[in-house]
DNA sequence: GAGAATTTGTACGTATGTATG
DNA sequence: ACATACATACGTACAAATTCT
């Protein structure tokens, strides 16, 4: 069956992802500096901790970001970025 | 889930993860074929939704299996399998 | 050294949406 | 009409390591 749907929206965690991302490619958040904690993230864009984790797992698994126990995540070097 | 692993406790996903691969790779679970729902998952394994999700989750991200909504997870031909 | 706060990781709970059978 | 199944989304709690007081 077609989905006869106007485009649905985004999901959250994915918006989420791709506004941290393009602070990180703009230099926003820089590389090997932190980015915000996923309490503070779940703060400012108002979204449960699951979505923002989400978010910074993707970014992980693309390359991005390096998040590190205890300490915080971290931007990777731009060279660890795709396509790059 | 029993936690078969001694003194550094792996994490449960993790130990999931490895038992499903397990299943794959010996064919207990077939190509193209479909594997248990996340549901049953949770109930043979006595382990949470969230728990069952990061192990498939996992095994999607190395190219084991691939979800379908509505349908079930299938698992990927073998030659979408690592090292091979 | 003790204790509190911070931060990521793990784990479970619950609800809703959407598509399929 | 109903059940199944994955996806999204919020909530809660505790553990381990680090940092700060």
């Amino acid at each position: 069956m077609i989905n006869w749907d106007p485009a649905p929206e985004r999901p959250l965690w994915l918006q989420l992802m791709e506004t941290l991302r393009q602070r990180i490619v703009s230099g926003t958040y820089a590389p090997r500096t932190k980015i915000p904690s996923l309490k503070q993230i779940t703060q400012e864009f108002e979204v449960g901790l699951n979505t923002a984790r989400h978010a910074i797992d993707d970014l992980e698994a693309q390359g991005y970001v390096r998040p590190v126990p205890s300490l915080g995540t971290f931007v990777a070097p731009a060279e660890e970025w795709p396509r790059g």
